[in-house]
DNA sequence: GTACAAAGTGTAATCGATTTCATATAAAAG
DNA sequence: CTTTTATATGAAATCGATTACACTTTGTAC
């Protein structure tokens, strides 16, 4: 079934029936005759014959570093949340971490294969930049701050700023911080700076020394404790960059007798369904991941329909979660 | 950039670039001529104008109910593992658990969107089966069983049935359970009929009716626990559905300062991250959910390149989980 | 009554690839 | 020396839509 057949049992030309989708000129007379041959082939456009000629996929590419990940999920989420109103369909591409990779699909997706990208990104290499450059299509980062660049992204800084004021009113004096690579600026750098900014301005100049790095899982939450008590003695808050790597944290005291939140204040940041079902709950904050997959593919639909538009940053808020405890 | 001009420059057909690409006939000199242009000029063939001749899209469609879900993030992973070798792309929708939004992903999947279709499926309506019948791509079921139709799903029964047992032979008499909706077959039916017929081929019939029904949340894990209680006096033993509703559970009994596993042992399935943060850990079974997204995709190519196999369904295995609690 | 804009229509070019067909050459087989 | 067979090639048709263009008709303004 092609446009040519329909045209004929409608006894028009196929600019007719073009005309008759894409609200062209076209008479009464002849509007109901291809609408009843339509309504009784079941006819449909080929997307692959209007992408062809019209240059337009109808299609984003999303990139993100994993899936089965609470927070990409909620961002994912968002997008296909505004997706689905737009006739629009998403592309995924998982990078497992990988950096070659999320070039390789940026450059797949580049090849016009669709009218826009979305790219969840952590860590941004020089070859990235360079890539970023000769985009052909436009392209939203969320997740990380860019200049020069569409980007969403959260106030990391302030966040974890915040939530280390909050663990020095409730008392305590020792701290310690769980975090992430310093590449990923974000979640590695932004949210280090807020920890180390905060006692810092406590007058505990020390305790911005006292930090191990762990990866975006469970298990590495749970060995990083292990050197972190090592290192620093006696400590009684730790502040992590992540939930994930906070359970883990708390697993490994759990199993070592150590008392939460009797001998050591957690807290964790991304308040997702795991700091909830941890004992006790974990401190946490809330950043907004739905909200930014949202934002990120408006500007998106913006870009697209009205053009570039003047460059936009765009950074979200968030809000601390210290649910009662007894 | 096309393939006449890249002809043009390399001074040949375009359907000798054509065959460059496609491996078809072509001399060594001329295939020379044209890695040459094609590097210099790093062309790449159109996609949309392949796929307009070739009828072939090179992706796949996959629909979700909900992607911000541990066991339907594995899923997606193992899909993707696999795809990625294989130059196709994923197209994904979700439904938010919304039947009608399923079958329109599945129509518009079918006409010619994608080479084949794999559907995470929770609930089949009557109309869902008119659907598939009609179905023009082939599709791969996961997480459910149904007759005629290619898939690959779990032994929710037998997983079940042996969970409770290992509740029995801890010694717990006074078992309850929380389930999910009948329609779900898989984690609805058979998950709660295996702890049925574990019960009641212990003697103990009565606990057949010591169950209530909650959804795939947190919060109606909480919920629920409380109905449960109240239906059940005594209760030294529960087993959930899934993790997420044994950690909200988990969540109430702390909370209601009822001890675990002192009082009561909790199960959940689903071996998620979720299930190991809890103090103590959950018992919980293992599906093979990332498994079962390979399985699928691999299904799925191999129709895809080799036409329609024998009609095969997998039923993958399961293992206890049931970690050191000291 | 003329001029000009707006509505309505079909023909044919176009998007960028693949593939059939006709044809040519060289090597191998008889 | 003929007949196959495998390799090599380009012209042109094809996939299924959109749209520029030329043209007709109708309505409106002066």
């Amino acid at each position: 079934m092609n446009i040519a057949e329909i045209a004929k049992l409608a006894g028009v030309s196929s600019a007719a029936v073009s005309r008759y989708f894409n609200q062209g000129y076209i008479s009464e007379e002849k509007r109901e005759a291809i609408r009843k041959v339509v309504e009784e082939t079941g006819y449909r456009p080929s997307l692959q014959a209007q992408t062809l000629r019209t240059k337009k996929t109808k299609m984003i590419g999303v990139i993100v570093p994993k899936i089965a990940s609470a927070s990409i999920g909620s961002v994912v989420e968002g997008i296909l949340s505004v997706l689905n109103k737009s006739g629009y369909q998403m592309l995924l591409a998982v990078t497992q971490n990988d950096p070659k990779k999320e070039l390789e699909y940026l450059s797949a997706f580049d090849e016009k294969q669709v009218d826009g990208v979305i790219l969840v990104a952590t860590v941004f290499t020089a070859e990235h930049k360079r890539m970023f450059k000769g985009l052909s299509v436009p392209m939203v980062i969320v997740g990380q701050q860019l200049s020069g660049y569409y980007c969403v992204y959260h106030d990391d800084y302030h966040a974890s700023y915040d939530l280390t004021k909050l663990l020095l009113q409730k008392g305590r004096r020792k701290l310690g911080y769980m975090g992430a690579i310093k590449q990923d600026k974000a979640v590695g750098e932004k949210r280090y700076q807020g920890y180390r900014d905060a006692v810092c301005e406590a007058g505990l100049d020390k305790l911005a020394e006292n930090y191990v790095i762990a990866s975006f899982t469970v298990s590495s939450g749970y060995e990083k404790m292990g050197e972190l008590l090592e290192k620093c003695k006696n400590l009684d808050g730790v502040i992590c960059a992540t939930d994930t790597m906070a359970a883990g944290a708390m697993q490994y005291l759990r199993e070592h007798n150590i008392q939460v939140p009797g001998q050591i204040l957690m807290a964790g940041q991304g308040d997702s369904e795991m700091a909830r079902v941890t004992a006790p709950p974990l401190i946490t904050v809330h950043y907004s991941y739905e909200k930014s997959g949202e934002t990120a593919i408006q500007m998106l639909m913006e870009i697209l329909s009205q053009g570039e538009t003047a460059l936009k940053e765009v950074k979200l808020g968030y809000y601390m979660v210290d649910s009662e405890w007894k």
